[in-house]
DNA sequence: CAGAAGAGTTCGGTCACCGAACTGTTTTCA
DNA sequence: TGAAAACAGTTCGGTGACCGAACTCTTCTG
């Protein structure tokens, strides 16, 4: 596979790795994609990429076996974007640098975002383990909640920074269509 | 801090770090610092990265916080460039996508490159613990080695491939300048 | 002190990214 | 059913990042 823009000569691991999620907004979508969005104008709305730049990012991904391109359930019948076990597999490099900049570029009051066990609702350690049982936490288990340095939401909001002032289990949707076809949170 | 290409709008950290270590060669960058690259041409020899962009992202590390420019040591005096306990912090970020690189990607004969626990020699789990004895392992137990899919040497490799041909511990340096001037492998 | 090596800088060409407007399809609702 | 809205992309011109090669200046070696 010769990409247009490869790394050449390289024969890291993390040469190949840079070569399917190193651009611009590729990690974004993908952390999108665990909180639990699916379609291609949650992406846009909430992530603010130019949707040119989103199209070729899903179809990149896509063609790399990251994402999954499904028909959509439920009454809004579109088609709608999931990670892949492979994608899945990229949880603790999401989560490692997620908490770097939480680490190092925290707002004043704190972390935005935290992540906790769902079991017990105890954060989660840098490397992904449970401070509260010790406990190697699979992603399906994670919630995503807001932390004290997470800014008041406002009215104009998009729908997904809505639906994520709760917490929030990820891989599991954000938003659901409802009948009348007006996007809401979740589960009713 | 308004870069000219922020991801404005993001209220997430991984949106922050992506402003640091997002940009194309950063992160590669970044590994060779840990495996102990050091030194300008170092780093230019083997990621051939074009210069400039080498000189904008060893700038632009320096002023975050995550490499320093110190006096180098020894006979050859030149400046070094070396991670920062801020920069060190990157390293389950760079072991999480080695390892995903290396699980998706790896040549035919199994990875290239293998982690390994000085203490024990036993290889790390995805999450950077021990298999041999279950510890979490900080960076600078952690030994670099070449594992079965690594091509074998050639002799135009440059320096840094041809000195990680042998096991070597992070965020030590991988070369010295002996002082004929002609660069070879570590520690005599 | 002369020569070589190292560390960047400069430069022109190309490509990716940006934002805004546009198109064609699907869904909703009167 | 049919009009209108929402949606999922595509198109397009302008701008900035990246590329490779050549060049300059400093530092080191013999």
């Amino acid at each position: 596979m010769t990409l247009p823009r490869d790394y050449r000569g390289q024969t890291c691991a993390l040469a190949r790795s840079m070569e399917i999620v190193g651009e611009r907004w590729t990690l974004l979508i993908l952390r999108d994609a665990f909180y639990g969005v699916r379609r291609f104008g949650e992406f846009a709305a909430h992530l603010g990429v130019p949707r040119a730049v989103l199209t070729d990012r899903l179809a990149t991904l896509t063609e790399a076996g990251v994402l999954a391109r499904r028909p959509g359930t439920g009454t809004g019948r579109r088609e709608v974007y999931g990670l892949t076990p492979k994608g899945v597999a990229l949880w603790p490099a999401v989560r490692a640098l997620t908490g770097w900049g939480e680490e190092f570029y925290a707002a004043g009051g704190g972390p935005r975002r935290v992540f906790l066990h769902a079991a017990d609702e105890a954060p989660l350690e840098p490397d992904g383990r449970c401070t509260g049982c010790g406990a190697a936490v699979p992603v399906q288990d994670v919630l995503v909640a807001p932390g004290p340095g997470l800014a008041p939401s406002t009215p104009d909001d998009d729908p997904v920074t809505a639906a994520l002032a709760r917490p929030h289990r990820l891989l599991t949707p954000l938003l659901t269509t409802a009948p009348s076809g007006r996007p809401t949170k979740g589960s009713p």
